[in-house]
RNA sequence: CGGGAAUUAGCUCAGCUUGGUAGAGCACUUGGUUUGGGACCAAGGGGUCGCAGGUUCGAAUCCUGUAUUCCCGACCA
C-alpha cells in the first residue's frame, strides 16, 4: 500500500475507476453514469439485501421522486438539515407550479405521509417498508461513487408500537449492514452511535458503521436511525392501541448507498488497479488461451468447455479469446479486478492442468484439470476471507488508542504526514460537549466518526478538556 | 460557495507566447508476421479544438461570459 499513499490517493482512485470502465461523468455537475460493470456490483449488493429484507419481513415498495415542499416543512429539524442541498422543480408543461417540488434527498416525509394513511390499528404494526431508489443531494464537492449529486440507495422505513420495538429494528438493521458489508464486500466496519452533531436531521439517535480506506480516511458505510415519535408527530402516524386509545407510532429509517462501491474500491485496490471480492465481482473468473497461436483453436475449444462447466456451477465467467497479446490481457483483467485468471496453453494441455492467478496473490499456480471444480470455489472463498482479514489487519495497523491530548493528536498527524503514512483512526475520550467536538475538527480536520459499542480501550479523559470522558469515540478524517 | 488549474480524436496530451490548411503516442479498421507478463511491419478511418458571444480579411490561438472536471479550503452520505 505504501506506493498508493505516496501518490495522490484520490488521483489513483479516479484514474482506476475510469480505466476499469466503472463510470463516466455526465454533463450534469456531480452526476455520474454507472457503467455495466459497476451497476452489476450494485445488483449483487441489492440481491443480498433483498434476501435479508425478506427474512426480516421487510417489503419493497416505491414512492414518488418529487416531494411537495409542504411535506418537507412539517418536521423542523429535517427541513433545516436538508434544505441547503435540495434541487427544486418549479415549472411543468410551461407553467409555474403552485407548489414547488423537491427532488427527494430521502423519503421520510413521503413515506411518513403514506404511513399516516396506512396505519390505523396496532394490528397494522410493525409496518416495514424498503425502497430502492435514486436520491439527490446537491453537494458542493463531489467524488465518484462516494459523493455525487444523484446516487442510488436503499432506504428502509418502519413504524412500531413502542420505543423498544423500534430500537430493536434500528439495531438489527445496523447489524445486518455490518454482516453484509463485511461478508459480501469484505470491508471491515466499526459500529457505533453518532454524536448529536453528526446525527441525521430529525432523528433521536443515529447509528453508523464506519470503514477505513487505504488513505486512512473514514467512510460512513451505512446508517440506521431511531426517530422516536418526532416524525409520527409531524406526519400524524397514529394507531389505535388495545385500550382503544390513539397513540403515536415510533419510527425508524436506515440506508446504504452506492458509496459502498467506492468504499470497496478504496479498501482493496492496489497499484495494478481494482481488487474485487469474489462475491460482488461482476466477473469472477477470466479464462484465456496462451501459447503459440497455431494451437489456439484447439485450446479455445477446451477452454470453452471449461467455461460451460464453470458457468453451470454458478460462477460468473468470461472467456477472453481475443487476439491481444497475453501480457496485455493479463494487465487489462487485473485492472478490472477480476478475482481469478485461468490460463491454458499447449504445455498445460500436455500436463492436463491450468495455470491459475489469484488477483491478490503474487504467484501463478498449476492446478490439475481433474481438481479444478473443487479448487475454484475453495480459492474464491479463501480470497473472499483473505481480503477481509487483510483489510482488518490494515485497519489495525492504522488505528491509535494511546493519544490523550489534542497536542498529541496534532503531533501524530504531522508525524504521519512527514513519514508519508496515513493518520488513520484515533480513539479518544470525549466529554460530550459540542464545543470540544468542534474544536477537534477545527484544529485537526478530524471528526468524530462514532461512539463504538465495543471500543478496544475505554478512554478515561477528554482529549480536549482533560475532564472525565463521557464517551470513547473514533476520530478520523472522513469522506 | 471562495482561491488556483484544466477542457483539442475513444484515451493521454502537444500546438496558443508571436492568429494563417488540425498534430503525436496509444486505441480502432484492413492485410501480413507474431503470442506463457502490455509484439512488429504496411496501409487506412476518426476531431464544427467544452459551449456562447466578441475582435479580425481570417481564431484552437486574443477578449468577455458560461458549463464541467481536478486540486486547496468552508458544507455534507
Amino acid at each position: 500500500m505504501s506506493n498508493l499513499q505516496k501518490e495522490d490517493f484520490s488521483a489513483w482512485y479516479i484514474q482506476t475507476i475510469k480505466q476499469a470502465d466503472l463510470m463516466d461523468y455526465s454533463p450534469v455537475r456531480g452526476c455520474i453514469v454507472f457503467k455495466p460493470d459497476s451497476y452489476e456490483m450494485w445488483e449483487h449488493i441489492q440481491e443480498e439485501f433483498n434476501k435479508r429484507f425478506k427474512e426480516e419481513e421487510i417489503r419493497n415498495a416505491y414512492f414518488p421522486m418529487l416531494i411537495p415542499e409542504s411535506f418537507f416543512t412539517k418536521e423542523k429539524d429535517h427541513i433545516e438539515g436538508f434544505s441547503p442541498e435540495l434541487p427544486w422543480v418549479t415549472e411543468a408543461a410551461g407553467e409555474q407550479l403552485e407548489e414547488r417540488l423537491a427532488l427527494r434527498p430521502t423519503s421520510e416525509t413521503m413515506i411518513g405521509t403514506a404511513f399516516s394513511d396506512w396505519i390505523n390499528s396496532y394490528r397494522d404494526l410493525p409496518m416495514q417498508i424498503n425502497q430502492w431508489a435514486n436520491v439527490f443531494r446537491w453537494e458542493k464537492k463531489t467524488l465518484p461513487f462516494l459523493r455525487t449529486s444523484e446516487f442510488l440507495w436503499q432506504e428502509g422505513h418502519t413504524a412500531h408500537e413502542n420505543e423498544e420495538d423500534a430500537r430493536k429494528r434500528t439495531m438489527r438493521m445496523l447489524n445486518i449492514y455490518k454482516e453484509v458489508i463485511e461478508g459480501l464486500l469484505a470491508v471491515p466496519v466499526y459500529e457505533g452511535q453518532k454524536t448529536p452533531s453528526e446525527r441525521f436531521a430529525g432523528a433521536v439517535d443515529t447509528f453508523s458503521v464506519e470503514a477505513m480506506m487505504k488513505d486512512g480516511k473514514a467512510v460512513q458505510a451505512g446508517t440506521s436511525h431511531y426517530m422516536g415519535t418526532k416524525f409520527a408527530e409531524a406526519f400524524d402516524i397514529k394507531y389505535l392501541n388495545k385500550d382503544n386509545k390513539h397513540v403515536l407510532a415510533h419510527t425508524t429509517s436506515w440506508g446504504v448507498s452506492t458509496r459502498l462501491i467506492g468504499a470497496l474500491i478504496m479498501t482493496h485496490g492496489d497499484e495494478q488497479g481494482l481488487v474485487l471480492p469474489p462475491k460482488v465481482a461482476a466477473k469472477q473468473i477470466v479464462l484465456m488461451p496462451v501459447g503459440p497461436w497455431k494451437k489456439k483453436p484447439e485450446i479455445v475449444e477446451r477452454l470453452a468447455a471449461l467455461e460451460e462447466q464453470l458457468k453451470a456451477s454458478g460462477f460468473r465467467v468470461i472467456l477472453d479469446d481475443t487476439d491481444n497479446s497475453p501480457g496485455y490481457k493479463f494487465n487489462e483483467w487485473e485492472l478490472k479486478g477480476v478475482p481469478m485468471r485461468i490460463e491454458f496453453g499447449p504445455r498445460d494441455m500436455e500436463n492436463n492442468q491450468v495455470m491459475v492467478k489469484i488477483r491478490d496473490l503474487g504467484d501463478k499456480e498449476a492446478v490439475s484439470l481433474d481438481d479444478i471444480m473443487t479448487y475454484v470455489p475453495e480459492a474464491l472463498d479463501n480470497m473472499q476471507t483473505r481480503l477481509l482479514e487483510t483489510a482488518r489487519e490494515y485497519r489495525k495497523q492504522n488505528e491509535y488508542t494511546t493519544i490523550d491530548t489534542l497536542d498529541e493528536l496534532k503531533a501524530h498527524i504531522e508525524e504521519k504526514k512527514a513519514a508519508g503514512e496515513v493518520p488513520g483512526f484515533v480513539l479518544a475520550g470525549w466529554d460530550g460537549d459540542l464545543e470540544t467536538e468542534a474544536k477537534i475538527k477545527e484544529e485537526t480536520g478530524f471528526t468524530t466518526r462514532n461512539i463504538p459499542f465495543d471500543p478496544p480501550v475505554v478512554k478515561e479523559t477528554c482529549i480536549v478538556s482533560g475532564k472525565p470522558a463521557k464517551h470513547t469515540v473514533w476520530l478520523a478524517r472522513a469522506y
